[in-house]
DNA sequence: GTGAAAGCGCTAACAA
DNA sequence: TTGTTAGCGCTTTCAC
């Protein structure tokens, strides 16, 4: 527990040096007096205070991350990328999962802000409500007026840069897959409806339904709340109403994982008689007994690069918000529907 | 952008007196007083600058996390409860992958102890490596000399408090299970050799086959790193020199998804032909195709007890290691082995 | 019940 | 090249 000044007396020099040393500043220092502070320090076994450190230079060397679950793997992996590229530069991250709820939400990012983290990253899809948005923003202004980066790593109310995928297209582009196979009765499962990513993705699905004439069918939508469980009860509550649906795209993986279960203790063959498509590419999709077909959204790179645009803004670099690709990784567990096998 | 200071300033009182009311002091202030530095407060939208405060408190209300892998849902789970249990009290939690890599895991020490963290709980199982135990317990003693409280929450090297499960005893009555059913020829695919949590898992598996009188057969064991894909390396190995094998142990979930998956595009049959068990009961598990037979961890729970304790340590109180139940969730991949089908 | 003053551990002018 | 000084924003004695 010794402090900079213990190293200065031991090694004979001010505590003004030893900072210079530690925190190898441009200033310079005698190669000698060097040499024997960090002996000092060594023998000390010093750990510089960032606290302190952070006090003075105002940078913390933190970044705040908030998901809406960090057991969700997809934020899993997100935070991982972040993690990573902040570990690189001596970053540490604060992951905080809020539930998707505005209140702990905006409570995270008040205890961030006064933990005067350097930079705000959100992960998961902004919530639509006015009350949120309002405060949310408000804060964030007053944080990116002194000098607090903010990087939005999905759909958001907030303006910022951002490292996102085409979610619609992505979305439509499964969508096509489906119909290509020569789907009709498209039933899709969505996510919660406060959350702008569901909406996205929901419009790509309508848009591909449109686009190809087929007429769009609210019985075929049904919300899982991005859950497994969700997605379960959702395909129930579909088949319920629309036994006639051929196949079932869940608008993220974890959900696509309730339906094949649901489908599979009802005995229905995936994908003989319903198909099933997710959406993300999480790590276990591909290791299901029916491989997923899913949209792949390299979630993480997204936070590797929401990591560095972070790190860029506040080293004053211009940054650009960026689009990563997605794309549609066919598996097992899509197929012609049952009519139209050959 | 507004200090204490400022809010002193606006109500016409003494920065002190700011201070007594808005950290909630026992410290008496008269009620008009307070209402006005209140009102101040709100006015300036003051936030606290908590480094500041950690600076003369010495107590930061933060949390680091060792994890190896925050993308693997098992330690997803963990700090989710490690968070939202530091959350009640206003904690922020620091969660750091170390990848399993003694070196990282050791810079990630000495970053959280930089910052000066009030605790640092190890969630997965200690690295077998003796200059990392070294420098480890070397780090953590002088951590707890100045006040800070280490918990593990799997078996490690280092002394302190815990909150786990017996790994072994899980093992021991997964194995039992699956000799219950007539298994003879069990494989068993372990973590990484280097972790304290493989070897106890494995020696649960030996234990109870010896205890069976089973001969022990050593080809039966193979290394799957904790990953899918080690798993379903391993199991692809396995077989190729033991196609006699009737039963897959995988010592964790994450793992058994590789075995069920290299066994799917093998055509071999789960559980007709081979039984398959994992460890931990991670969420997807039971999402599976054929939902998988496991070894439940309370890995939430788990991680709230973490927190709990550090919480206890830290404001004194005396605390026990605990011990959380861990039992067989009898699922579809299961069944007796072929020959033995009725 | 309130304020003045010192100091947590560090960095950054400014002098020397 | 080194040291002295001031101060980051807060809490906490100690007076009053």
């Amino acid at each position: 527990v010794s402090s900079l000044r213990d190293v200065a007396v031991r090694a004979g020099v001010s505590p003004a040096t030893v900072s210079r040393v530690l925190s190898d500043s441009a200033h310079p220092v005698r190669d000698d007096t060097r040499e024997r502070v960090l002996r000092a320090a060594i023998e000390l076994d010093f750990q510089p205070n960032r606290l302190a450190r952070a006090l003075v230079t105002a940078r913390t060397h933190t970044i705040g991350a908030i998901v809406h679950d960090i057991s969700d793997p997809y934020f899993g992996e997100i935070v991982r990328g972040l993690e990573d590229a902040a570990h690189l530069s001596d970053y540490q991250v604060f992951a905080c999962s809020s539930d998707r709820d505005p209140d702990r939400e905006l409570a995270y990012v008040r205890a961030l802000l006064s933990y005067r983290v350097d930079g705000v990253v959100f992960a998961g899809g902004g919530i639509e409500n006015r009350t949120y948005e309002a405060e949310l923003s408000r804060l964030l202004r007053s944080f990116g007026e002194r000098g607090g980066a903010v990087v939005l790593l999905a759909p958001h109310s907030v303006r910022a840069p951002s490292v996102t995928v085409d979610n619609r297209a992505g979305a439509v582009e499964m969508t096509r897959h489906l119909l290509g196979l020569g789907h009709r009765k498209i039933a899709f499962v969505a996510g919660p409806p406060h959350i702008r990513t569901s909406g996205v993705r929901l419009a790509g699905y309508r848009a591909a339904l449109k686009e190809a004439d087929v007429i769009h069918e609210p019985d075929l939508e049904a919300p899982g709340w991005f859950t497994s469980e969700g997605g379960a009860k959702a395909v129930s509550d579909l088949l319920a109403r629309r036994p006639d649906l051929t196949a079932v795209f869940a608008s993220n993986d974890v959900m696509a994982f309730g339906v094949l279960h649901e489908l599979a203790s009802r005995g229905i063959a995936v994908p003989e008689e319903v198909s099933v498509a997710g959406f993300d590419d999480v790590q276990t999709a591909a290791y299901l007994h029916s491989p997923l077909t899913t949209v792949r959204i390299p979630m993480y790179e997204i936070g590797r690069e929401g990591a560095r645009m972070v790190l860029d803004i506040l080293s004053g670099r211009q940054v650009q918000s960026r689009r990563l690709p997605v794309g549609v990784v066919v598996r097992a567990s899509t197929a012609p529907p049952p009519g139209r096998r050959r």
